[in-house]
DNA sequence: CTGAAAGCGCTTACAG
DNA sequence: CTGAAAGCGCTTACAG
């Protein structure tokens, strides 16, 4: 049997008695430009189609300049292995809905997995992600100079995350951390404490200092100060001795380090909440392997991976 | 700031001074069709690659015949739904790392989820297939038509599980299901056992066929007759009630049908294992619910899934 | 050993 | 309203 040649717009055009420009317009028929095919003809060209089983080939039209419906998405740290599966799954999960419900592919680059904690630009495969419309980008640390590159090429992106980068607006679906946490700030001081600190893992990222805004922005407007405490800069045991002495009576605390903090607090015979509320500020990136019900908020993961496609196209 | 057009390999054919055709050829290097560029020459070619930061556009050349390292994913039955999703994460996990392995790109062909139960012929998609080099194709039950044009059209695929079509042989990666359900009932036949039967969920499946091959094939080299019921056929109780007056001692029992049979045999007051062994012949796809420890055997999914990934290139 | 040229299947100015 | 033509960035015969 001879290996059928691929069915093409020229083939539809043949059939149909037009150009093969028309058939291109009328698939496309954007705006204006689309200089009215009659619908006469237009009928004509569907049915031609129709018969056919055309379907464009997504190569061509993206080396053409137009759009090939596929949407990548770079994560820069293995997304797969399970631990961490477990944390960037609902990410991904959120990613395909919404992709399935645009209508378009997802294109998972996972040939860079190799070059964990290497930027895009500096491995040169800038480039490959130009076969998508757009691109998904994730990742714990984010890459400043991929960012200003990708800003600069007006290339379709999103960060699942916040981002800041030299050169402009780094589009992102990011979780209101901001928000999330002055709510719980002002729910502790309903509750009656006055003492609360915020307890950072580790600084310079988005999302921490998003949260360090909003616990500062509540505090502040309840005529108190804030103070913060990065857990990099002393050990867990003098942070509490310290928080102790300073009559602390609550501790809001970035998500990876809430269960650690939790534990050094009972193993020095604290009671928890008792003697010291914590407060969760999203959830974990490794399970907690604790059964506790923590009191602060969670990330909603699902939507935030849903609006990155929706921004990347 | 001037939106940089792309580097291509006529950027790089100029910087080294020699021509396009060159470049590209230095680049594939396809055996005795490369026709010796002088390593001289290659050197400054790769040199120029290295200054400008070249990277080929997959889609130019794929268009022009060549691969684009795209390896295609496209599942028939919708993955992600969470209670489907804990079956097949294994599989797509292993898919996963075999594209990291082999440094391909993994596009998802989500944009074709609406289609539930449809072939891609029937909606004329196969067309679509043809960004990526190959494609795995993932599903319960499969669409022969599906497979013949595909096979009819040479693109290289591979199914995760064994499937059959008109047209040739289709490329498969599958469990062994035959020798895993003859090593099982052997294993039974080691123990005592001499009346055993093979029940079935269903029937007209691939999987299904081998697990009855393995099990006839065991039984018969041990001088027994085999019994297979399918189990739509009649009612569990029913089902139960005939093996107990036959004197059945073991049921090798399909993947999804081993806990229902479980619970009803108890709810008949059975004892199980002492009344009646019950083997289970792969895990199920939906959650058991039960804290069991099965005896049988289990699916290499991620195996299955990488081994797919292979093939399909 | 190397290059000019055709062609892959599209999109999009540009002419009619 | 419609079509001929250029061009996207490659691969691969085909000539030298």
């Amino acid at each position: 049997m001879a290996r059928r040649r691929r069915v093409t717009q020229a083939d539809v055009a043949r059939l149909a008695g037009v150009s093969q420009t028309t058939v291109s317009m009328v698939l496309n028929g954007t705006g204006a430009a689309q200089r009215r095919v009659s619908s006469e003809v237009r009928e004509r060209v569907l049915q031609a189609i129709a018969v056919t089983g055309y379907t464009a080939d997504p190569s061509a039209q993206r080396l053409a300049g137009g759009m090939s419906s596929i949407v990548g998405v770079y994560t820069y740290e293995p997304v797969f292995p399970h631990a961490a599966g477990d944390f960037y799954y609902p990410f991904m999960e959120g990613v395909e809905h919404a992709a399935e419900d645009s209508g378009v592919d997802l294109l998972m680059f996972t040939s860079m997995s190799g070059r964990v904690g290497k930027s895009l630009v500096s491995t040169g495969r800038v480039a490959r992600l130009r076969v998508a419309d757009g691109c998904v980008l994730l990742g714990r640390r984010s890459y400043p100079e991929d960012l200003a590159e990708l800003l600069r090429q007006d290339f379709p992106f999103a960060f699942v995350g916040r981002r800041e980068a030299p050169g402009g607006e780094v589009p992102y679906a990011a979780a209101a951390y901001g928000d999330a946490t002055r709510a719980v700030v002002e729910q502790l001081l309903g509750l009656g404490h006055r003492r609360i600190v915020l307890v950072n893992e580790f600084t310079g990222h988005e999302s921490i200092e998003d949260r360090a805004t909003g616990y500062r922005t509540a505090m502040s407007a309840a005529g108190l100060h804030p103070v913060t405490f990065d857990a990099p800069d002393l050990g867990l045991a003098e942070l509490l001795d310290t928080l102790r002495e300073a009559g602390v009576t609550a501790a809001v605390v970035t998500s990876d380090l809430a269960a650690p903090l939790r534990r050094a607090a009972l193993a020095r015979g604290l009671d928890v909440p008792q003697d010291l509320s914590i407060v969760r500020l999203g959830d974990p990136e490794r399970p907690d392997g604790e059964d506790v019900e923590w009191s602060g908020f969670l990330i909603p993961r699902w939507e935030m991976g849903a609006q990155a496609l929706r921004l990347a196209r």
